[in-house]
DNA sequence: AGTGCGACCCGAACGC
DNA sequence: TGCGTTCGGGTCGCAC
């Protein structure tokens, strides 16, 4: 499942390729995947030239000349960049580009969206304009995450996947700060103190460039884009796993908001001791 | 405003 | 074995 380190790693290979590539066709396969006009999208960006590609939380934006499309891949989604072919099974859009080669989205389970919009519009009207901090903005301190959860009485596990308080942080990845923050995925989000909100964002900091640099994980089907496997699955504490690494105790398994999560209630106390 | 949950998808995994 | 059912994942939109 790409989440942030994924989707850091797909901008960075993605951005080698695509720079100053025109866009000269574009092929819409399943219209339900681009949220703003299908025929604006369409028409807007062929002949545009590409001129970066940023991340913001899970989000990419291929910026181009006047217009930026903003992609988000949630579970399945992956580009590849080839050679001009016939589209496959779950290839839902296709860039052609003026070099002769494509780069073709395919997302199985079809949950991935794109928007297109003009670049002053990029923070308006677009899900990007809610965004919180990212775990690596020097603006991600406790009292901001002490401000943005002194009144929420929902688990801590749900709001740290809460795009809107910190951007970037996935099912798996928030499983694993918490656990090496040794807390509660069930503690309610406005009873943390300080010290706890410390050790999320100093945590998060560390598993995701940890993460980045393993290339993201690979769990279950998915595979990141153009070849790229990351290795973290091998690294991680609790997510997934039977026995706690530091007690040995059994990792539980519970649902919290409907997600699957992992946790050592020996490591991870509600109560401070 | 905060909260909870269904909808969106469909292949894989699971249960019988 | 084959078939039907459940699950999962992030985000949005809606109901309360």
């Amino acid at each position: 499942m790409p989440e942030l380190p994924e989707v850091e790693t797909v901008r960075k290979v993605l951005k080698k390729d695509l720079i100053n590539l025109e866009i000269t066709n574009v092929i819409i396969n399943y219209e339900d995947m681009i949220k703003t006009d299908p025929k604006e999208f369409k028409k807007n960006l062929i002949g545009s030239k590409i001129v970066d590609i940023k991340r913001y939380g899970k989000w990419l934006v291929f910026e181009t000349t006047n217009y930026d499309l903003v992609s988000h891949l949630r579970m399945e989604g992956k580009y590849f960049y080839t050679d001009k072919v016939k589209p496959l099974k779950h290839e839902h859009v296709i860039f052609e580009f003026n070099n002769g080669k494509v780069l073709r989205y395919k997302d199985v389970r079809k949950f991935g969206v794109m928007y297109l919009v003009k670049k002053d519009k990029l923070f308006i009207d677009t899900p990007l304009s809610k965004l919180g901090y990212e775990p690596f903005a020097k603006e991600l301190t406790s009292s901001y995450l002490k401000e943005k959860l002194k009144t929420k009485k929902i688990p801590i596990k749900t709001a740290l996947l809460d795009q809107e308080i910190i951007s970037g942080l996935g099912n798996i990845y928030v499983d694993e700060v918490l656990f090496k923050s040794a807390v509660s995925p069930f503690k309610k989000a406005n009873l943390l103190n300080d010290l706890e909100l410390e050790r999320i964002i100093t945590s998060s900091k560390e598993i995701l460039t940890e993460a980045i640099k393993s290339g993201g994980t690979t769990i279950r089907s998915y595979t990141s884009s153009l070849g790229v496997t990351g290795n973290y699955q091998d690294k991680l504490m609790v997510h997934t796993k039977k026995k706690c690494p530091i007690c040995n105790q059994d990792i539980l398994k519970a649902k919290i908001g409907g997600r699957s999560t992992y946790y050592c209630k020996n490591c991870q106390k509600v109560q401070d001791e």
